[in-house]
DNA sequence: TGTTAAAATGAAATTGAATTTCAATTTCAA
DNA sequence: TTGAAATTGAAATTCAATTTCATTTTAACA
């Protein structure tokens, strides 16, 4: 997404553009991923003081109702934000060592799906696949203590 | 489970059988599948009104901690509590219209979990696989509906 | 059976994330 | 340039969940 993107949902909406919003974006744009709240504020910040925690919570929810941005709970509670272009449908694989999400896609997933609201007689909607372990860097750290100790 | 092997483990663990845990765990274990704290707290009052809901949350956070219930958190925020004996590893299908949370079970998810995580080099401890959308019954009642309007 | 240390209870206070309120400020269309 | 409408941000509020702490209960032991 481009910030122009941003701006025109912007005027569509009739909502106005203001200093804060658009550091806020920029500054979301700019680190990619799934960010927190929290890392989101303290970058902007970093930028403009000034900005308060409220408004970012607040444009944050804006993007998320514009359509640009995808809000997301994973299991340690805390609400990220993802940009709503990164690949149309893709799941999470979480490290919960380090804390790293890596995105994945798989087309068996949707055959899966469309398996099991057959057997239930489900109308489905969307999804959500989180697998939880340990990513090949905190592995390889891990043996490499073991063999130490 | 039965009520029994709440007693054995509390007394492995060297903790108290009370009136109040007694009563608890009676009454989720009457009412099984995936409640929310609130709705174990108001069937619990309705035996004892004397019992708090500080001890219900207790409770079932000391039931998790025995291994004898699993705490889920869906996309509407609630936690829930279920009893862990039901079925080793399964996943849900929600209802986004009334709120039915219908477990299963698909061998094909180990699989797909082994694929990804090979081609990630992740270790995968355990995953979450949530499907949201509308159930039989709501199904039909919309359709109904729309016939008539 | 009585005593007592350890554990549990429950009311109130606290936490922490997120939201709402509201007065002051900013934006933008006319 | 002006003013209505929207936005901002501090403070207050909400809501679920947790912690604190004085009181009560449990169960092990004398």
């Amino acid at each position: 997404m481009k910030a122009g993107i941003f701006k025109t949902r912007m005027d569509e909406e009739g909502l106005k553009s203001t200093r804060q919003r658009e550091e806020i974006v920029k500054t979301f744009l700019k680190a990619p991923g799934h960010q927190s709240l929290e890392q989101i504020y303290s970058q902007v910040i970093k930028t403009n003081p000034k900005i308060g925690r409220i408004t970012v919570y607040r444009t944050l929810k804006l993007l998320t109702r514009l359509g640009l941005a995808i809000q997301r709970k994973f299991a340690d509670g805390e609400t990220r934000y993802e940009l709503a272009s990164e690949g149309a449908h893709h799941d999470h694989l979480i490290c919960l060592d380090c804390g790293k999400i890596i995105e994945f896609e798989d087309p068996t997933i949707e055959s899966l799906q469309a398996r099991i609201a057959q057997q239930h007689q489900f109308q489905i909607f969307q999804h959500r696949m989180e697998l939880y372990g340990r990513c090949e860097t905190c592995l390889r750290k891990k043996n490499s203590r073991r063999k130490k100790s």
